[in-house]
DNA sequence: GTAGGAATAT
DNA sequence: CATATTCCTA
């Protein structure tokens, strides 16, 4: 294969990466070719432009230059001979373009190893963000091994990048905060486990493919109800044990930055819950929209109320939804079973949490977790593999690099299991799994296709590993999985079930998290929503791809 | 002595 | 209730 992917070596010296990235472009339109150029080579990228992909494709073989990440125009017109290109090169990361959302287009790019597609005009966060191919590329072709060895330059590279001051002020709020969980989380401290960065293309706030995504929390978007209930002021007690928007959707800046703070009770904060846009739950829930604001306003009072005495002792943790997510985070990490508060606790990182605090925690999420499974196995899903509705990824999450590029950031919640505290009024439709017990969703649905892609995940271009599963976060996509179901449905690999091995599909997942974990390369979301499996299948043998190119073996999960 | 985990207290 | 604290065990 004429690949030109670079090595681990070569992204070992390479100095400032990703500046100097080779990327291949394939654009028939000179105009749009020369644009795409100016700003390729804005961000310091290397472009070379072919106007079709024999070209190209001669470039590559002849070995005359070499390149790390393709971008790839692709029409209607030129489909074929780009499919071909796609064939050819397929170890080159390549991102299409395209004017037109053509959807089998698109599907059989991506069947064929399209790493990415996008939409004309391609954004420049976008085109910013084309290197995490390159090193997932890389991350993926080291087998796992030595990767976070050989991604650390990358990785100071991208810690300058993230601790650049940004022009945009409010992104650049978002990014240094991004960057200060990034170090907290990822940089700092020996978390290198998850090098691979994430493309967040998926997430992006605006406007995009995934405007479904965060829906379902946003409507859960409430205040806090507990300033009302105890005459105390909540928050001096606790500091900060404030929430980030779960919801970005709906999150407004303003809370955001006050949310960040919450690990730092040092800073003595009296914590605002005032916007805090958490998928947060009041009692007056089910009434209407107006009492909510009204429930808001009436939260905001107490704060101030209270705010006067800034109390440091902190008696109670308070786990609000983000510090829950960091510890659920860290269980999904570790494993059920490897899940021991010391651990945890190394994992959140969270300053002035104790073993007990967390230990106690655990106790209780373990409790629930008990509890819950086994009701969830019995309402056992009626519909087997085939049922578009959902059809979920089913690994659990395990988060590698929230985004880098500033615009790229996302907020927190989309990423994380959302909090949606024990008492949520779901309105009977069960959002994340448990209507018995919705605080302790355990994230782990993600992509549509990836119980298909078993066999051949790499071919898909989607976001799967070699041998495991990556496990990836909650991405809240239009119907939500339930957690037994996919536990089923990853044990029996999407087919049929027996649905009586509840255990076995425990251990399943728990030992598909650890392999994640031991195995770095994490999967890169697409730049498109996943249709459903079903329709991509149903596409794809529309179109006599029976079965995927070779590209990479990907072992079954067995 | 330490830590995890269940039981119990607040 | 949700957390903290205590108690027991390894």
């Amino acid at each position: 294969m004429p690949a030109m992917v670079c090595t681990a070596d070569e992204l070992l010296g390479w100095k400032d990466f990703p500046k100097g990235l080779k990327v291949l472009l394939i654009e028939s339109d000179a105009c749009s070719a020369v644009e795409m150029r100016l700003k390729l080579e804005e961000m310091d990228y290397i472009v070379s432009i072919f106007c079709n992909e024999n070209e190209a494709l001669s470039a590559i073989s002849n070995k005359s230059e070499c390149f790390h990440v393709a971008i790839v125009e692709v029409n209607t017109q030129n489909s074929s001979g780009i499919f071909k290109f796609l064939e050819t090169a397929n170890d080159l990361p390549t991102i299409m373009i395209s004017d037109n959302n053509c959807i089998s287009t698109m599907m059989k790019c991506i069947a064929l190893g399209a790493v990415e597609f996008l939409q004309k005009p391609v954004s420049d966060d976008k085109l910013q963000n084309i290197w995490q191919h390159v090193v997932h590329k890389q991350a993926f072709n080291a087998g796992g091994k030595d990767v976070s060895e050989a991604l650390k330059p990358v990785k100071e590279s991208l810690i300058s990048m993230l601790q650049l001051p940004f022009g945009n002020a409010e992104t650049g709020k978002q990014a240094s905060v991004e960057a200060e969980q990034e170090n907290n989380q990822d940089l700092l401290s020996g978390c290198d486990k998850y090098p691979a960065p994430s493309t967040p293309q998926l997430k992006q706030g605006e406007r995009s493919l995934d405007d479904g995504d965060c829906q379902d929390q946003a409507n859960f978007s409430m205040e806090q109800d507990s300033a009302e209930q105890d005459g105390e002021c909540k928050s001096v007690e606790t500091t900060c044990g404030n929430s980030i928007f779960e919801c970005t959707a709906l999150g407004s800046p303003a809370s955001g930055e006050d949310a960040v703070k919450e690990e730092h009770e040092s800073t003595n904060c009296c914590r605002t819950e005032i916007n805090t846009t958490t998928c947060y739950e009041g009692k007056d829930r089910p009434s209407n929209k107006t009492s909510n604001a009204a429930g808001l306003n009436r939260s905001s009072a107490v704060r101030n109320t209270c705010g006067i005495k800034a109390s440091k002792k902190r008696s109670k943790v308070d786990w609000t939804p983000e510090l829950h997510k960091k510890f659920v985070q860290a269980v999904e990490q570790l494993g059920i079973d490897q899940a021991i508060p010391s651990r945890i606790l190394e994992l959140m990182k969270v300053e002035g949490l104790t073993r007990h605090n967390v230990a106690s925690h655990l106790q209780k999420y373990r409790m629930h977790r008990r509890h819950i499974l086994p009701k969830e196995n019995e309402r056992r899903w009626p519909h087997p593999g085939g049922s578009a509705q959902r059809n979920y990824y089913p690994h659990k999450p395990v988060m590698a690099f929230p985004p880098y590029h500033p615009n790229h950031t996302i907020p927190g919640g989309q990423v994380y299991p959302a909090w949606i505290p024990p008492g949520t009024y779901t309105g009977g439709i069960h959002i994340w799994g448990s209507p018995y017990y919705p605080g302790w969703q355990v994230p782990n649905e993600s992509w549509y296709w990836k119980p298909y892609s078993m066999t051949h995940a790499d071919a898909w271009g989607c976001p799967v590993m070699p041998q495991t599963v990556g496990s990836y976060p909650q991405f809240a996509q239009q119907t939500a999985p339930d957690f037994q179901t996919t536990i089923e449905m990853q044990y029996t690999g999407s087919t049929l079930l027996n649905p009586s091995d509840l255990h076995a599909a425990e251990e399943v997942i728990d030992q598909v998290v650890k392999e994640a974990i031991s195995k770095p390369w994490l999967p890169l979301p697409l730049g498109l929503k996943p249709p459903s499996t079903e329709c991509v299948l149903n596409e794809l043998s529309r179109q006599g791809i029976s079965k995927i190119p070779p590209h990479t073996k990907a072992p079954n999960i067995r």
